[in-house]
DNA sequence: ATTTTCATGTGAAATGGTTCACAAGAAATT
DNA sequence: AATTTCTTGTGAACCATTTCACATGAAAAT
């Protein structure tokens, strides 16, 4: 007995991105009492073009009604279950040092449904420290934490240099996704996603702008 | 007298992200003692393909010796100059929140050239207090400020809801390009170069990923 | 009820980005 | 000096993404 696999499209990256954009547009549109929209107001307000959003939506089923737009509320929901943030994440943060601790508060986490539970770091300085109601825990403890509670995703902050380390114990622990902000290429199994934030890269590129006169086509 | 321009080719954002990469594992080839590195061994530690590397830097001139590959030295010069990182950017941080002070002590930016020599918040709780040598500045004073110290970049750490008037003020000041971290879409005139970093937008697409067993060609 | 207006959903076309494949040229070897 | 080995640089081919353009259908207006 084959399981069939649905046949599944493959979603560019861009268009995840954007899926996120709408969704945080719609939740503005709903604070400012609209109940529909077409793809043509929600394409103006992110600079994109109305076809750009209605081939996005289509990717993933129809959800407007022709000659009127969508429904504000439905196309949020709709999106929010598409994205996977139709519920609570539960996440660690390993390496509580400028940028850890400064993300245990970022309110937008929290917003979203992403909840930081648990605080990791190997510093005997920083463990049993309190940071917004949580404790920081023993790095050594993280296999039994991670279990405990249930987190499927970590974000990384720790020094580029221990940073592999870190992924290799946090993967052990069965978590399934990892956000890095350490400046480094990771290694993790094909069954873990990896996304890198790089700070750096993003200066980096204005710097480039600015020196190069640049007008990408559409930019972040 | 008609003053020519040169004809440039736009240059995607990827290459331009790549050139990045390119840089940072360049310094630590120098570091491992590297003399000379191929496309395809700088191909191997990114996890692109050889001809990519090849692609990206062709736009830009020919930096390699047929049958030897690059001078690592020599290119990571060239990548920077390219980058226009071979040289101090000052910037400011407007915001001293969580992030904002955040940043303020984060390596990774000194490291790249990239310097914080001022602090800006509204809160008079702040404003005079000490980050890490750096006195914070009432915003009123943006203008006066930027222009004393050639500031050409900003970080905008502020919340969402006034955001747009800091980067109004911003951009009176005469600042070039804005790195982001507020969860709304900025207008700037065309002239001054905007990026949005946006870290829910991050852990979104990771919730996509393990919800929808998500495999990207080429992911961040 | 009929017509007009509006905006979606989607194949097809156009544009943009990546990979292929190979000629060219430099260094190493014979 | 000639040959072999290696790796670059780049048009061409390929693949992915965006935009176009229009048939379709729902709502509003007549």
């Amino acid at each position: 007995m084959s399981s069939e696999q649905p046949a599944k499209k493959r979603i560019s990256e861009s268009t995840i991105h954007r899926l996120s954009m709408y969704y945080r547009t719609l939740s503005l549109l709903q604070k400012e009492g609209y109940e529909t929209v077409s793809s043509k107001e929600l394409a103006n307000r992110e600079k994109l073009t109305p076809a750009q959003v209605r081939k996005d939506l289509s990717f993933f089923g129809s959800f407007g009604t022709r000659g009127l737009g969508y429904d504000v509320n439905e196309l949020k929901a709709k999106i929010g279950e598409i994205l996977g943030i139709d519920r609570q994440w539960k996440l660690a943060i390993i390496g509580i040092g400028n940028i850890g601790s400064a993300l245990v508060n970022y309110k937008e986490f929290s917003r979203q449904g992403f909840s930081i539970v648990k605080l990791f770091d190997n510093d005997q300085r920083k463990i049993g420290s309190n940071h917004k109601g949580i404790i920081v825990s023993d790095i050594k403890n993280l296999d039994k934490e991670i279990a405990e509670d249930g987190i499927e995703m970590v974000i990384i902050t720790v020094p580029a240099t221990v940073a592999q380390y870190m992924v290799d114990d946090v993967v052990r622990a069965g978590v399934k996704a990892i956000l890095n902000f350490a400046p480094i290429n990771l290694k993790v199994p094909p069954n873990v996603y990896l996304r890198n934030e790089n700070m750096s890269m993003e200066l980096e590129y204005l710097s480039f702008a600015i020196v190069n006169n640049h007008t990408p086509k559409n930019s972040k």
